[in-house]
DNA sequence: TTGAAAGCGGTACCAG
DNA sequence: CTGGTACCGCTTTCAA
């Protein structure tokens, strides 16, 4: 089924039946009724491959996350999906599990797809990645990552402001041991966000802080918390990377019959649905995700015709969300 | 950046280039290695949209689920996918959220990109759509719905014994009047679903029911098992569609002070991750997604040359899970 | 082992 | 308004 068979029963050429499909330039309607049956009896469906090719255009934007199992980039994700449809444009998805070589074949996939704007929203980026895509013709916007220039933009979210309230919520009600649960891209020894939680631990007299990494889901907080537990370590508080992970580690602290947050206090980070859902509800910081998923489909969409906004650099400031699953230190 | 390009800078033609990409046929090593190393300086990425138009092949398998979020789904589209990958296929995941006019654009998207099969998990499948798809040339794997033939494939849940043996653990524990929540995919009077529920409550003497429905989300379950307590209906028990809407009632029964299970039990569907690791965990019924993209696969990808498998139609039976959330009727 | 050229299925410009 | 046709970038015979 191609325009040429459509074009023979309908007994025009291949350029009116393009027409036609694309509404494109006036056809005289007795034509355009031809062609139009033709399509429909032939069950006729174009090629978008030929059609981007010929064209040059995909009309297709990539997003690239880390986890979408975790709300946190699937609420991301969503918002850029909702959005680019409304503007006529389609949305390639693809996860990386954390994984640079996945991420390095998803990048090769979304350029080789030729798509029209790029969104890495993941954590493993590295500088040789971001200097490839810098090269490229075609908008980008970044994470935490990167400096803007014309194509590229960047968004970046205080981590550093926001664990300061997280640790500073907990030292006030008199916590000095605490557990940090991370996930296993954090690893590296010099990781950022590792990093800031450490400084906002030495910052404040008496503070202890002990760490543990696993995977990031609900399975991998609870292991984590176990094994924090199993270490020794007498905590009074879990600092998790993220509310999915705070939430299996909500569950490691019933298992070992203890309490939230009379025994331990538990806090996320996001504040994804789940946050308010869970038992007893979260204490987490909010990170935007609706808004970061509408600066990004404003620096990666060209209103048809419109040239792409200049790349710019974007701040979000993340806020404390106090629930039930903080409390006094015992 | 094409062929051309990469060609002249390695002084051979653009076939020879197209060899070495695809290592088919021998090359010469002395050739092969300046082709490589043009095609590195000048960064450049081959246009798949070309490959699959000109190879009549994309490599790619649709995938389309109703609610991505949902786990339940989430966890079948991560198995077809990985499955894939080994496979040496792409795959395209589009959401519908329910909504008909949804699936129709996602199912014309699949087959414009030309897929090489397609899985249309949804729950919104209507009987044109499904004649559409049998006139394909390509194996189409159903969830829940269509006819087998030689390219079409079914899966089928026994949705009815699975209900059937909810309901028996429920009226064994002495509940007399349970509610219902479903999501607003069941509107329709005659739902199958809805009906297999109404039908295992009829074949029970004594037993009531009342139904609700809203979005197919923690919020939507909230919302339901406020609207069924507001009813002023005085259940006693809950059978939520799916784990997420369960947990979602669950939150509900919370906030009017009441607890679960002692003042009422709480049921799921699916087994999802969550229902373990919500406070209490979740009765539940579990569904084998797992297998389910399993067998999807291998109803789709056909091993490199071999003819895809004749369609064939196969019946999941789903088991009850006994957690936390269900005990003897008050 | 390599090159030339004919498509693959569209789009878009130029004539008529 | 409509048709003819030159690409878009790659794969794949067919010859050399």
């Amino acid at each position: 089924m191609n325009l040429q068979q459509v074009a023979r029963r309908a007994k025009v050429s291949t350029a009116t039946v393009s027409r036609v499909i694309n509404n494109a330039s006036v056809v005289r309607n007795a034509t355009r009724t031809r062609v139009l049956r033709a399509i429909e009896e032939l069950k006729y469906h174009p090629n978008l491959q030929a059609r981007s090719l010929a064209g040059g255009k995909s009309n297709t934007i990539g997003v690239i996350v880390s986890n979408l199992e975790n709300p946190f980039f699937f609420d991301i994700y969503k918002t850029i999906a909702a959005l680019a449809h409304e503007h006529g444009y389609e949305v390639l998805i693809a996860n990386t599990d954390y994984r640079p070589e996945q991420l390095a074949a998803s990048l090769r996939l979304m350029i080789g797809r030729r798509v029209d704007g790029l969104a890495p929203i993941v954590s493993e980026m590295e500088p040789p990645l971001i200097a490839e895509l810098v090269g490229l013709r075609i908008p980008v916007v970044f994470y935490d990552v990167g400096t803007p220039s014309e194509t590229i933009s960047s968004i970046r979210v205080n981590y550093a402001g926001a664990v300061e309230r997280v640790v500073e919520h907990l030292y006030g009600f008199g916590h000095r041991r605490i557990g940090f649960i991370g996930h296993h891209s954090m690893l590296g020894p010099l990781n950022e966000r590792m990093k800031t939680v450490l400084d906002a631990v030495s910052r404040r007299p008496g503070l202890e802080v002990r760490t543990a990494a696993d995977e990031d889901t609900l399975e991998g907080g609870r292991r984590s918390a176990h094994a924090l537990f199993a270490s020794g370590f007498d905590l009074t508080a879990l600092v998790c990377v993220n509310d999915l992970t705070a939430v299996g580690a909500m569950r490691a602290v019933r298992e070992l019959g203890r309490c939230v947050p009379t025994d331990i206090s538990v806090t996320g980070f996001d504040n994804v649905k789940l946050a308010e859902f869970c038992y007893p509800a979260l204490t987490t910081v909010d990170i935007p995700r609706q808004r970061i998923g509408q600066i990004m489909c404003a620096q990666l969409l060209s209103a048809r015709g419109t040239p792409p906004p200049p790349g710019k650099e974007v701040l979000i400031e993340p806020t404390l969300v106090v629930r039930a699953s903080t409390g006094p230190a015992r």
